[in-house]
DNA sequence: TGGATTGCATTAAATTATTAAATACCATGA
DNA sequence: TCATGGTATTTAATAATTTAATGCAATCCA
């Protein structure tokens, strides 16, 4: 029960290992050397001697402390199988709601979601605490959290937020220096855009991950925590409710493809007037097709 | 130990309250009115009437179950003290970060947080977690917390789209419906400025409230969840390094006072205009006041 | 017979308790 | 005297526990 030894077992591995490359009968280094060779405290140290010294690797007496014999296999200890979750668990979480097309109103079960994800229930939950910042989840009366979903007047203003958001990012993207990594991805961008462009009999349903793609490469410019993170969940949003509208889709996606390469053009030709007004055409297009996805969807 | 149970003495004495308003012997209704009636899940309706049954006053028996007696003040369940500790952790943990001036990169300790705010270590957690979103916060390498501070070149960028969301808000103002609260809201603002102006000598330190309220309520006639949230942290953090230049404090503030006032007189002339380019001036004041802050604060 | 109600079991969420790890402080010895 | 080790205290992570909610089958009475 309780917090888990991971660090202890790592930090052990790593001490074995160190002695592996010394012979016997090496004096130990200090335990703060140790500590600042592993990047665990002292505390943790001294347990791994602790052990070290049962299993006679080492002789350990106060500050006398020798290598005795090499360490085997036998003598290193199990870690737990690396659970990556909270890494990717945003992505994996968005992708969740995009994929299951989970409406709003969606009760959110932390004891669920936490063994779907194979995270820890209070990870799941500060996570969703965090979300809550932005209006994407919400306590419930009762407790619990549940999705939100976003009403038409609020779409139209997230729209309007993100076209200044856009806007701005755009404006920069044209006035960034020659060595920023932007163009380097325009240039990737604009291949991958006319490689689906003359695929789009077939593919055209890749359209949604290139979008990401493209804005958040325009955003990336942005170098502001504040804006990022809202870029993040506003790419989501438009994501979650284009998946929504099926209608149309591939003559949409072209049109978008081509909005996106005009916008290129423009940035690449530093052209601000231009690149802006190609952002705010696209933009506009977006907008109306999340407005009528949302209406879709509340027919359906 | 384990989860509270003040739902369900909160539940037993309102109950208890039910059964003071009928005469012994009348049938009570059945356990799914009573958890509608006290906004309690069955479970804990069930509970209560096991005590009621219990204490005599009432006689349960599978549906069968009526008054006894009236209940006395004995009968009644304590409660425990009320902790609305949740309801302004935000409010009064930002104002402890002003108050006591905490710099960037201070370690936040959940445990001696949780104890002076008197709150649970894991809803504070969950504050910081939401918190992290807006990256006031972030996490330690070996754990923990800590308060991150901002550089100048974010302040900057802060300030610019601190600049887009307010210009935002002021035009929309400008064409609220005449019953709209912002009305009363800016008149009662109104007078508060030029109280504070006339006391300005004594009282000027006061303004740092004031600023926060006319801001607030600038910002309030724009209806949308993420823009709301983000002037909640922008605001705080104009507030605290306000706080840090303490030089001609009362100059300043005066300024800003009639800065204010001329964003008042434009926004209830509904002269979008004249009240944009007030709202401009004051919020280039308001830049430069944070960015001199800043090399103040650098400097101590 | 069927709709409402209860009894029971399952599951979830909130909160405490416990353990691992970090840190602070004192002691000691080269 | 300063680096090192010993010990105590404190903190953060997480499991365990309790309250509360919910779902389903059994049951009662019209």
């Amino acid at each position: 029960m309780a917090r888990r030894d991971t660090r202890y077992r790592e930090a052990y591995n790593r001490l074995l290992d160190f002695c592996a490359t010394h012979p016997a009968g090496t004096e130990m280094p200090a335990e703060t050397t140790l500590s600042e060779l592993t990047g665990v405290s002292r505390t943790v140290v001294r347990r791994c001697l602790s052990r070290l010294s049962e299993l006679g690797v080492i002789a350990w007496n106060g500050r006398e402390k020798h290598l005795l014999r090499s360490p085997v296999q036998d003598d290193r200890i199990a870690l737990p199988d690396s659970a990556d979750g909270r890494e990717h668990l945003e992505q994996r979480f968005l992708d969740w709601i995009l994929r299951f097309d989970v409406p709003a109103g969606t009760p959110l079960s932390i004891a669920e979601l936490a063994r779907n994800f194979e995270v820890a229930q209070h990870e799941l939950k500060e996570f969703l605490a965090g979300l809550s910042r932005f209006g994407l989840v919400a306590r419930r009366p009762k407790g619990g959290w549940m999705l939100r979903g976003f009403t038409k007047d609020f779409a139209v203003e997230l729209s309007d937020f993100r076209l200044v958001l856009e806007l701005d990012a755009v404006a920069k993207a044209v006035e960034a220096p020659v060595d920023h990594p932007i163009w380097q991805r325009l240039a990737e961008l604009r291949v991958a855009h006319m490689d689906l462009s003359a695929n789009i009999e077939t593919d055209f349903h890749e359209f949604s991950k290139l979008d990401e793609a493209f804005h958040e490469a325009i955003n990336s410019v942005v170098r502001n925590r504040f804006i990022a993170e809202f870029q993040k969940v506003i790419s989501l949003i438009f994501h979650y409710h284009y998946m929504w509208d099926k209608t149309h889709e591939k003559v949409r996606n072209l049109a978008a493809i081509n909005e996106h390469l005009a916008i290129i053009d423009a940035i690449e030709a530093r052209d601000v007037q231009r690149a802006t007004d190609a952002a705010r055409r696209h933009l506009r297009t977006s907008k109306s097709t999340l407005l009528s996805s949302l209406r879709h969807h509340d027919l359906g």
